[in-house]
DNA sequence: TACTTTCATAAACAATAGTTATGATGAGGC
DNA sequence: GCCTCATCATAACTATTGTTTATGAAAGTA
């Protein structure tokens, strides 16, 4: 069974006539006759009554023309389907990143959401160094880290550049703070720091040892959202990822504070699969990214 | 699109692999890789991500597979209500018939019916000259007369012999005739009739008018049924078809009495349409009413 | 009865799908 | 790190299928 011939028999019964058919299909005559027959053969059962003028459908040609219907309307589904994955107004995109890279994405998501509310995105916490693998498998479509992979079959640009902020709350002395504090200033200060191992912690902790620094880690908590909490409270300083308090930084609830011998950048890279295919979804997210990360790296650029 | 290619692209998902599939479906994985391409092609879109180790679908490919699985259940579906149909598990059958070759249908309605219960049958009135054409136009599957309408176009075997029977109620001084009774014993009669104009009353009528013998009819009635109970309560005589009267005679309601001169025999035919389609239930219909009608024909030979 | 319309059929041609042979790529073993 | 095996892609060729052109048969219509 062939949906075209389907459709042919179709266009039969609509128009009631084999020639009419062939006419409104831009098909001769003859294919008409011969595609009916074929699903007559398929079907083992006449499906037209050509005794009378006009052909009338036989039980079984009742039968068929209802499922072939169905199954056209199916096929019109898809296409309209099809149409809306291309619009984005359907799909789905699965982002990896990690607690801090996450930060990241907030304006992006936002971004990408208003712009395209049908899509479901998701952003997937994962551990930044399985990334890379997840985006390659499938698993992602996307991932966002803070190195760079090097992988042959991935693609990853620099979509930011973010870089670690010491921030205290606007009481500190520190906090008025115009030209860079020297990282010895900060030996008294009392840290509180990520629990979990990243290149940020690993960078801040070598930093302050090679200097002969003490660092005063006097708390640990699990997630930036709650690092930001306890500084703002006055309970210590923390370095932080910019992008995650930047919100707190604007409002004046938290301050950045400039600091001399500590500059720690990292640029985030966006992994997409060189080889697999990117879906539509996933390509409007990465075009999203661009000239945001443009915009996001003057930025940085006009702090600094 | 096309449905053997839909199937192939569910080969794939489903063996995870083209050269399976190709294996499964008896074919070549070039055949394969080909049939795949091409619904690409139709869709514009890649449907699997062969990037990896095994084909993974796109957002694409899922929902071209998901609209695929429904066409191809509609097909499943399609071939099953086939078998149904030919198993008469499933179809519609309407046979015309005019009110006194209703009667005759009865015992074929019951014994088709009980054989195949899930066909629907429909037995539709309609008047005895309408019918030949009614068949031919397909608006009835089959029809039953009392006449041969000699339509080079229609078949009309015959399946039954009738004929009228003359009744009283048992308590009628005639009841008990042994031999057959001289249509003048019947001028006294009162006679219930039909009165709707058929073969039947018309030779009755005129047999009655070339004899000489007077017919009272005293009450019309507008149904057999009707008719039969005002003559078994006593109110009149009556002819009518004998299949129309066989249980109520059985059971000793009414009475038949013999007739000399008065033979009105009818052979009831069934009417099917010589070149259109018969559909496997008339077929079942008709093969059912072929020995019913022997069976028939020797009981009114007998009886007769 | 001749004419017209409609569908069926046959032969030739065109398009499409399948096969064989071979190449590219990546995974796994040594 | 190199080789081998497995898997899919590609190209050329072949087979199959579908379409057209030409024609015939049947039935309705003037």
């Amino acid at each position: 069974m062939n949906l075209s011939d389907a459709e042919t028999l179709l266009a039969v019964v609509r128009e009631r006539s084999f020639s009419r058919a062939a006419e409104q299909l831009r098909r001769t005559q003859p294919a008409v006759s011969l595609a009916v027959r074929r699903l007559e053969e398929a079907c083992g059962e006449r499906l037209l009554d050509r005794s009378s003028k006009q052909p009338r459908l036989t039980g079984a040609g009742v039968l068929v023309t209802r499922r072939a219907e169905q199954m056209l309307r199916q096929r019109a589904a898809l296409e309209h389907d099809l149409l809306e994955l291309r619009g984005l107004q359907r799909g789905k995109l699965t982002v990896g990143a990690n607690e801090s890279t996450a930060f990241f994405l907030l304006p992006l998501v936002e971004a990408y959401h208003a712009r395209w509310p049908e899509v479901k995105l998701e952003i997937r916490r994962s551990l930044s160094r399985n990334i890379p693998a997840e985006v390659l498998s499938g698993d992602l479509d996307l991932g966002v880290v803070a190195y760079d992979p090097e992988w042959h079959d991935l693609n990853a640009p620099i979509v930011y550049r973010d870089r670690l902020a010491f921030i205290v709350y606007p009481g500190h002395p520190l906090a008025g703070a115009r030209r860079p504090v020297t990282l010895a200033r900060l030996g008294a200060e009392r840290f509180i720091a990520h629990n979990v191992v990243s290149p940020y912690r690993d960078f801040t902790v070598s930093t302050f040892r090679r200097l002969g620094v003490p660092l005063n880690i006097t708390v640990e908590m699990p997630t930036i959202e709650s690092i930001k909490q306890l500084v703002a409270r006055g309970l210590g300083v923390a370095f932080v990822p910019r992008i995650s308090a930047a919100r707190e930084l604007d409002a004046g609830i938290l301050h950045e504070v400039p600091l001399h011998q500590f500059r720690a950048e990292r640029p985030l890279r966006l992994l997409s699969p060189r080889r697999g295919v990117l879906s539509h979804a996933a390509r409007a997210f990465a075009d999203l990214a661009q000239p945001l990360a443009a915009d996001a790296v003057r930025y940085t650029k006009k702090v600094r």
